[in-house]
DNA sequence: TCTGGGGTCCTAGGACCC
DNA sequence: TCTGGGGTCCTAGGACCC
């Protein structure tokens, strides 16, 4: 039989700040998105407050001081590092593992009929909390999309003690009777408004379509196979390996509001850089790098202006000089003054393996010198922490650096923030 | 005052070819 | 009056995910 378990973290990046500050344990906790904006994560107890999930902060400030709620800035560091952690101990519990996000993962349990699955599903749970000090849940099921809705039972009900599993068809029911159809994986806005105009409700409701109504109605195959899954017949197999990147972005809104050109350079050099950093690391070269530069789209005041280009790079490269210099030059023809620029970003994309370079008659891939010259650049960012060398494009002051108010410390990846240890 | 960032897959429709 | 049919490739945009 085919079984699927997904296991993810309980509140996830809200857990991680709790692994290393224990005294955070029973309150309430929140963590921002970039520049402090967006409330992202929260703890149960910030939950049980009625903080809802992507929330402008100013907009729940008031809960969050009457109640003493502690607020955190993202700290992406910490959570991947927590996250190779629990992977690590995930693959320890079947030969076959999809890492779907920074905090789930699929396991195979195909061929463990002979396990109790739900004891089996308790052991995970508990290990993970052991080897990690992360809570995590588990679901169980014939499909990873039963998986997943089994994993929102074993966290909406603690009776199952957080491990909950589809184990025949008449639960199957049973239970998709109780999940709203917007809690099914693949199921968005959209089509929720458009399957409650027709009157599907439940995620049972959603298993009895007809097959044409999902093909014509619910993004074609897409729908189909939702419904099939819902239905316990497997459509989405284990990923099991990783499939190098399509595209790379580095993005980000602004601290403050920039108006210089200067600015804007030493900012799109930054984000260049780290885009080329992350596509070094995936052992890919890009055939093309787009950017843009815009002003806040939220803004009453202002209106909004948005401009940027894609540059076709004539041979394919990960060199972090000659992105950063096709974007540069692009931009002295692209920059209108007298805007407020609130945001910047970058984007590689037509993706193929280093080792695939195609060279045409007249021009060739990046040197050996220049390859070396990358590598030894990353070699020092990713030993003394991102941007420790940077191109002088990239600038030292970076006035327009994110905000980041209230970061924990880093503490499992940078020497300075480890833990002191009294005796 | 204050609104994230980074991805994927799929479809429809146009252009073009024979 | 009737105005082919089948195929590919590409792009824009929609929808979803965490």
């Amino acid at each position: 039989m085919v079984v699927f378990a997904l296991i993810d973290g309980n509140n996830f990046y809200a857990s991680c700040e709790r692994v290393f500050n224990p005294r955070l344990e029973g309150k309430p906790i929140v963590v921002l998105s970039n520049n402090d904006g967006c409330i992202i994560a929260r703890s149960g107890e910030a939950k049980a407050l009625g903080i809802p999930m992507g929330v402008p902060l100013h907009k729940v400030k008031s809960i969050i001081t009457a109640n003493g709620v502690k607020v955190f800035s993202s700290n992406y560091t910490l959570y991947g590092d927590m996250s190779a952690r629990m992977m690590q101990t995930l693959g320890e519990f079947s030969p076959e593992m999809e890492i779907y996000s920074i905090d789930e993962c699929f396991l195979s349990l195909s061929g463990f009929d002979h396990f109790n699955l739900n004891d089996y599903g308790q052991l995970i749970k508990k290990t993970v909390r052991q080897n990690v000090g992360i809570p995590c849940g588990v679901g169980i099921g014939s499909t990873k999309t039963l998986a997943k809705i089994a994993n929102k039972i074993a966290k909406k009900y603690p009776e199952y003690g957080g491990v909950f599993f589809i184990n025949s068809p008449e639960k199957r029911i049973e239970v998709l009777k109780t999940i709203g159809v917007d809690d099914v994986w693949g199921v968005g806005r959209k089509y929720l408004a458009k399957l409650n105009a027709v009157g599907i409700h439940t995620a049972y409701d959603l298993s009895t379509v007809r097959k044409d109504w999902a093909q014509k109605n619910l993004g074609g195959i897409v729908g189909v196979r939702l419904v099939h899954e819902l239905n316990g017949l497997s459509c989405l197999p284990l990923e099991l390996i990783q499939e190098p990147k399509k595209n790379i972005a580095a993005t980000r809104a602004f601290g403050k509001i920039v108006t210089s050109k200067d600015e804007l350079a030493e900012a799109l050099s930054v984000y260049t850089a780290r885009g080329a950093a992350k596509l070094r690391a995936e052992g890919s070269i890009a055939k093309q790098i787009s950017y843009f530069i815009h002003s806040n789209p939220f803004s009453k005041t202002y209106p909004y202006f948005s401009t940027g280009q894609s540059i076709t790079l004539p041979v394919a490269t990960s060199n972090t000089c000659k992105l950063t210099s096709a974007v540069l030059r692009s931009l002295e023809k692209t920059f209108r003054p007298g805007i407020r620029y609130h945001k910047a970003g970058i984007m590689l994309s037509f993706l193929r393996p280093e080792d695939s370079v195609q060279d045409d008659l007249f021009s060739c891939g990046d040197s050996e010198r220049a390859k070396v010259l990358m590598q030894t650049l990353d070699k020092l960012n990713n030993r003394y922490g991102r941007e420790t060398v940077v191109l002088g494009s990239a600038g030292f002051k970076r006035d327009w650096g994110t905000r980041v108010d209230n970061r924990s410390p880093q503490y499992t990846t940078s020497w300075t923030d480890l833990m002191p240890v009294r005796g």
